[in-house]
RNA sequence: GUUGAUGUAGUUCAGUCGGUUAGAACGUCGGAUUGUGGUUCCGAAAGUCGUGGGUUCGAGCCCCAUCUUCCACCCCA
């Protein structure tokens, strides 16, 4: 009876972790270099942690347990919450703006399927204390930066919640809570009957399917026509304007609703190709919650990069390792680890660790690819230098040590 | 939670109408005597046919359940 691999986890081969790491560190330099910083937040948290940010509902989908003492815990769905937390918790008095990353796993209790998994990596950031117009864009243009470099092909649509929340702002929250999430879904023949059901104003109902219709990139004066002035506009305009400075290319939506109450403005979201009905890889925006949490009224701005959608459709190819083995005799087999531990210091060097013959490791070497064999003999050792096949060409040469790192370096 | 497909060595797959001991290729390991790989040849290991029931004299094959994987819904990354 074999034991298998939990529902919707994967394994990672060396291969395939080799990517990952790979991918995964352009990501993280990239983030570096915009002055964020990295933190790590535990895999499990209070359950209370993200029934208090998105409701009751969300617990069907976590992985929560009981632990010994008797505590309602989940291993994290994402990682927000738990960034928030940590503000709240540690850093309400450091000088602001925070500029924060993370790379973690988390899990969710969904039926897997494309590019859904139980257990999913995240990459995402966190701009803690400005609500400013600079603030958005950086973010934007940062999430925009990190998929450009990761080379996926894929567009971004920004939107902003102020807007539809003014026009809508007559209606009671579950109303409205109902609209966005037709308006998010796209689901215009769902929405009118609604809008029929609650009976609308004319005017609301015409300028609610204006807007949401509205496609471009400038398109902020005819918003200006339906909702009128207001500061959130002017500030967004503001945004918007910084991206063109930083190249960002983007589409306007105000149909974006993100689902979620807690995003108070601009939010965003970013959509590839290749990965059937699970295409969006970014999502992001605006939002107020570390007073949810027992913070002050600290705004924050931030996004979520879904990495294992990444790796599916990111074209990056990590550069390969020389491979180099080490081959010995029985004789020389000492020697040859004092040697190998010499060479590590520069490079990656296998041993022969199953008593083969001189044949056999030979043959080792080429099943594995290896690029370089260095053949550690008597022969080599009496006249002080050793081997360098090279098992592309075939080629060797007798070389010292010291040459031989020199080559490699 | 809902729907549809799926499952046979490590991998990709055969397996006749339900009939004896389930096969192949690739891969892995070993061998073809001396310190030179790839090609070739020989050999070996490797499977409770996803699992559990049922039908049958007899099930890899038929039926039921369950699990996995994959696609989609829901939700979201």
């Amino acid at each position: 009876m074999t034991v298998n691999r939990p529902r919707g986890t994967r394994d990672f081969l060396p291969e395939d972790t080799a990517r990952r790491k790979y991918v995964e560190n352009i990501m993280r330099n990239i983030t570096c270099n915009w002055g964020y910083s990295e933190i790590i937040t535990p895999t499990f948290e209070y359950l209370d942690l993200f029934t208090l940010k998105s409701g009751e509902g969300i617990e069907r989908e976590l992985y929560n347990f009981m632990d010994k003492g008797g505590r309602a815990m989940t291993l994290r769905p994402e990682l927000t919450a738990p960034v928030m937390r940590l503000y709240v918790n540690e850093l309400q008095s450091f000088p602001k703006p925070l500029n924060l990353f993370y790379f973690e796993n988390c899990f969710r209790y969904e039926r897997p399927q494309k590019s859904r998994f139980r257990e999913f990596w995240q990459f995402g950031v966190e701009l803690i204390g400005s609500e400013k117009p600079d603030a958005d864009a950086e973010v934007i243009a940062l999430a925009y930066a990190l998929l450009k470099a990761v080379g996926v092909s894929c567009y971004m649509k920004i939107g902003n919640l102020a807007v539809i929340r003014t026009l809508l702002r007559g209606l009671q929250p579950e109303i409205v809570s109902k609209v966005m999430r037709l308006i998010d879904k796209k689901e215009y023949v769902g929405l009118e009957v609604l809008i029929e059901e609650i009976g609308v104003e004319d005017q609301l109902k015409f300028n609610l399917f204006k807007l949401i219709k509205l496609e471009g990139r400038y398109i902020t004066p005819q918003v200006k026509e339906i909702v009128g002035n207001i500061p959130e506009l002017v500030a967004f305009e503001k945004t918007l304007k910084l991206l063109d400075t930083y190249g960002v290319d983007y589409f306007l939506d105000f149909g974006i609703a993100r689902g979620l109450d807690y995003y108070t403005g601009m939010v965003f979201e970013v959509y590839a190709d290749g990965l059937g009905a699970q295409k969006q890889i970014c999502g992001g925006g605006s939002y107020q919650l570390i007073q949810l949490f027992g913070g002050g009224d600290v705004p924050s701005t931030g996004f979520g990069i879904g990495f294992d959608r990444i790796m599916e459709i990111c074209t990056l190819v990590n550069p390969a390792p020389k491979k180099v083995v080490l081959i010995s005799k029985p004789e020389t087999h000492l020697e040859a680890i004092k040697l190998a531990t010499e060479l590590r210091k520069y490079l990656p060097v296998r041993i022969d660790l199953m008593e083969r013959n001189f044949k056999t490791q030979l043959s080792f070497a080429n099943t594995i690819n290896a690029d370089y064999v260095i053949i550690v003999g008597e022969n080599e050792l009496g006249v002080g230098k050793l081997t360098l096949k090279d098992m592309i060409s075939g080629e060797q040469e007798l070389l010292t040590l010291g040459e031989i790192i020199e080559k490699f370096s």
